[in-house]
DNA sequence: AATGAATGAGCCTTCATTCAT
DNA sequence: AATGAATGAAGGCTCATTCAT
């Protein structure tokens, strides 16, 4: 009743939230998300299968905030590159970051990309709102800045560029979590850059 | 002995055989390996449920099976391809009717796509045999029609060039089915071919 | 924190449990256990098909727990036995609690008898622990009492004909569950106990 | 039409339906009856499935054939047992016959004395006509023999007692299959022996 | 007589979701 | 807020049996 248990109580429910998105995100990756069962993922956040129902009416809903949470994350990707000086500098970065999360958390991406291609998961995703928005926006920042850094780059069509660039790297995760032993990522890596590095001298 | 010759066994083995096949892969493309029901499948083979599993041992014996005619059907994309002149020609022509194939049959792309990035299911398709094998000669036997076009074209890796191609392409082609309302696709094609392009001038 | 205490808790997980237990073993009675579904179990008692599964995680478990119940009550037949006096009253005291239980409970002692029997059973049992060492245990405790008795009726070798004893008595009971109609038990208790008072006798 | 041909489908008609017969009683020995498949059974005789309903109209109906051969075979174990000098000795001969078998085909006697056992099984059998009538004169004509026995031993209620050695021997092949690795088969042997010999003893 | 494709009922099991407390 | 017992709808799979040939 009094403001301080209501702010426990919010910081509980914070906690237990976060707790059950947590403990989603870790089945989700290692089972997929049909084969991922409330009751283990209530288990894994150490919580009661009910109180899971408390905090996501579905578990699609369940899926929705875990994906809404990993865009956030995701604007980690592009944090701070605006005091990088240089475009390709800028590039390098990002797909330094991009790679080195993706082989530090294979899974991880495999499990997003998945959910991005189920044939339904997406549209659930539009359908359940609240997510969507962020999601969008969160999407929309993430194209702006690589517009810039190809604009910076002097490119013809930056947004093209964009959705190439965008395209490329999807790509490139895609195939690396498909058989992450024998992809060749840093290879890749070095190859994008060069081919951007050979575009900006050519372009001159 | 027998009330049917060997071959007419064959052909009602074959027939039915199909039949399923090409019903489940509907059934997956529109709802997914996990939603798809084996009662579905039949149904839409106009068969019974116990003829299914006549023929396949489970519902992953039956993925791996529509991966494996799958397979034998994306030949196509490199049929004939030696008998056009110049590399970037080639190049265009798979680009040409890999998109084609894309616009035309989205769903089908994106439960490729899923299938190989499901958690399991690769795992399961290798483990199913038969068809993996099968799958892997013909996947190796189109890498390697690549290669020798980024030979043609005198690239310095055609390896890595090649890698580097399949994850571009691969790229276009999630990107398209996530959203092919709104993705370039014929825009994509152009840039993938004016950057071929560029190399290739810039090799002169 | 809980809305139940644990012992509420507990006292609906027993309850709700042996319930379970009682319904399987009344239709195991009346239809085997291969014959015998979990749909009917579960409404046998009262419950829901899913409960059932709450509780024991496949239909092997559920009869392993159902034996293991078994033989719980089978302790009775020799409970308060040493407080006979007498080596053949405490042998008459037993047979006749056992045959008087087959007589009323026929079909319970031949479902237990077919479960010892079923190529499989034995080994599942055996396989699903927890109730192995209770029923092994159990077991070995009614042996050790007619090892005693025979001991004290000072046969040559107790152990010996305790194993003859059970697989006499096994004998009967297999006999009579097959035909009660028309075999005689009554006659066999007097049979097996006349053949021990002979022996009693042969050593005046 | 002619009379060979019409011999020589009738010896077909044999082989095959003794090689089905001969199938069923091994994949019912391996798997029990319930777990066994006609297509298992079929298959082992290496005959079509529809073949085996040509001659056996279900596989309750097979399995009655098989239980009717049992106890043809049976015959075997007082078969010559008149010439036998000795009312022990003959006793001593039917021991040794049953429980060498026993040994040799533990399974089989585990299916036999199952089947017997089933909750439904005898019905089913006996149901059937045909085999009940031949299996219940065999067993009829067995017991006799036993009987005969007993009579010439000079036991007060020779009926009596070829009901309790029948309840015996049974209780001990019971307990044998149930653990063959443990059971003194060969020591019951001669603990039943002396029993009956120390019997005569006394009976002088 | 003989084949094996085809059927469909039935079974075990899983799991998202609800609900009384 | 929190619990976990309880539900019931599916779903994968098996198998006895039928049938056209």
């Amino acid at each position: 009743m009094s403001p301080r248990n209501q702010q426990q109580w919010a910081e509980m429910r914070l906690n237990a939230s976060e707790k059950i998105i947590s403990a989603a995100l870790q089945v989700f990756k290692q089972k997929g998300f049909h084969r991922a069962s409330m009751e283990e993922i209530a288990k894994q956040a150490e919580v009661s299968k009910g109180l899971a129902y408390n905090y996501f009416r579905s578990k699609e809903h369940l899926l929705a905030a875990v994906m809404e949470r990993r865009f956030n994350e995701a604007e980690g990707l592009i944090q701070g590159i605006d005091e990088i000086t240089g475009a390709l500098n800028k590039l390098a970065t990002i797909l330094d970051r991009l790679f080195d999360e993706v082989k530090k958390d294979t899974m991880l991406y495999k499990f997003t990309l998945t959910v991005f291609l189920q044939s339904d998961a997406p549209a659930v995703i539009r359908r359940i709102g609240n997510a969507s928005e962020k999601i969008r926006s969160q999407w929309a920042r993430i194209f702006e800045v690589h517009r810039a850094i190809f604009s910076e780059l002097g490119v013809s069509d930056p947004e093209a560029e964009a959705i190439y660039f965008r395209s490329l790297t999807t790509g490139i995760v895609a195939e690396y979590v498909m058989e992450p032993k024998n992809y060749p990522l840093e290879k890749m890596k070095a190859h994008v850059l060069h081919t951007y590095g050979m575009k900006r001298g050519g372009g001159d």
